[in-house]
Order: C-alpha cells, then sequence, then structure tokens
DNA sequence: TACTTTGTCAACCTTTTGGTTGAATTAATA
DNA sequence: TATTAATTCAACCAAAAGGTTGACAAAGTA
C-alpha cells in the first residue's frame, strides 16, 4: 500500500513555503489587518487571501481578533521559531565573526530606535 | 483561465517545506554522503531519496561530486541565506537582548571549538 | 566479457495544493 | 426590516507533490 503523504500545511516550515503567504507574513508584521486590506494591497481574489490566512491560522502564525463585521489578523511571531531553531545550524558559514558582532550590534541599534516609539 | 501554480519545488523555501528533506539537509551538514548511505541512516527507498535529493540539486542546496561509481552530496549552506534574512524581520520578538548577547556568545565558543578540529 | 554495484530517469498513481465560483453567515446601516 | 458589507465555507478543478516500480546507464570486479 503506498504510504500517505505528510499534510504540508499543517506544519510551520511547508506553510511559509508558498510564496503569497510569505508576503501575508510580511504585511502582518507591520500591523495587524483584515482580509480586504490585505486583498486592497496585494489585489488578490478575497477568498485566496481568506485561504491563506486559514492556514497560517492552522499552524498558528496567524491569530484572529473579531471585532464587529470585522476580522483582524495578527501575527504570532513565537510560532516561528523553530525555523529560527533548525536555522542555526548553518550560522557557522555565514561571514566571519567580525561580521556577525556587526550585524548583531546594528541590530540592537535598531531595536532600541523601535522600542521608542 | 485558471492561473497556473508556482512549482513549490524551484524556490529554497517550499524546498524546506518538505520534512524528509529538512532531514537529509541535516545530516549532509556534518558531512556529504552518497545516496546510499542517506538510504542507511533513513531507511526510505533509495529513488524517494534520490528524488529528493534533485529537488535540493535544482535550488542548490546540495550540489554534486562524482568519484568513481558514487556520487557524493554536499550542502552549500549559502543558498540558506535568503531564508536566514527572511527570518530577520522577526528578531525583534524573540528574546531579551541579553538573551541574544547570551546565545551569541555561546555560538562563538562552539564555533571556536569545531575550527580547532 | 559477464556480473555486480551505484545510481538516475521515466512512467504511473493517489493525495494535496492553490485557485475559482457561488451560497451562507454575521453584523452594521438605511 | 431589507440591504449592504465583510467574510467564511463547501464544492469543484487542474496542476503538482511524493511515492512506487521497472528500465537503463556507468563504473568497477571476477
Amino acid at each position: 500500500m503506498p504510504m500517505s503523504r505528510l499534510k504540508t500545511t499543517h506544519d510551520v516550515f511547508s506553510a511559509i513555503g508558498e510564496p503569497k503567504r510569505r508576503l501575508l507574513i510580511e504585511q502582518l508584521v507591520i500591523k495587524e489587518m483584515t482580509v480586504n486590506e490585505l486583498v486592497d494591497i496585494f489585489d488578490w481574489s478575497q477568498p485566496t487571501v481568506s485561504k491563506h490566512l486559514s492556514v497560517l491560522k492552522k499552524v498558528k502564525i496567524v491569530s484572529e481578533r473579531k471585532e464587529g463585521r470585522f476580522r483582524y489578523y495578527q501575527i504570532q511571531p513565537d510560532q516561528l521559531r523553530p525555523i529560527q531553531e533548525w536555522m542555526h545550524q548553518f550560522d557557522k558559514y555565514w561571514g566571519s565573526t567580525m561580521d556577525q558582532l556587526d550585524n548583531y550590534l546594528n541590530q540592537i541599534q535598531v531595536k532600541g530606535k523601535n522600542s521608542e516609539q
């Protein structure tokens, strides 16, 4: 009997495998949005956006907040940690220690600025 | 007419969306291997491993080195940088600055040890 | 040369994916 | 209350994914 395939959309890694879903995530990192706001930005059909959001909801990358007729979708960055952690195995290949320290210090500066808002 | 779907295996992000491919990558990070070495480790069919490797080759995450009858597959970590870079947008959500500095320093230590081998 | 080993490639099958269309649901508004 | 707006849900479709099987190719070995 043929082995049944893993349902790819039930996994954080495959959820971000889809380019449209990455674009949606990039928008929701900026701020929470409704489906139609996303439709306006990307000019995809509304059910298409809804379907991708429901995949992201299933793997908990986004959550839903109801407000009247509207549903606001917000990012849940914690759910993406497995990806970040998986990527650590390649850290040693990326740039010199000095480059990394440099990146790190720049990162702290940016963070400082953001948290002042 | 229906819009044709993007071929997901022609993209680094979707290439790592498949769990088996992630496992293959994890092995090849340790050292270059032949198909049959990977078959022995994972107990998947040989064509299955071959097919996944060919996807990884297509997106350049692994390269092939021929030696007699054997073909050694090796990881090309550079190709995974787009993922690392994409993940940066979430850095600000992950732990305190102190946690990150701590992780960073541990990382340097581990790197130092590895490079002594 | 014949056989074995290592491995790909092509063909096929089933399930999943991503998309569409249209009906249903829920909440605000005229 | 009827209408409009915001959105999901179900049904359907074509293409792609992942797996298998079997044929083939290339390199070493008896």
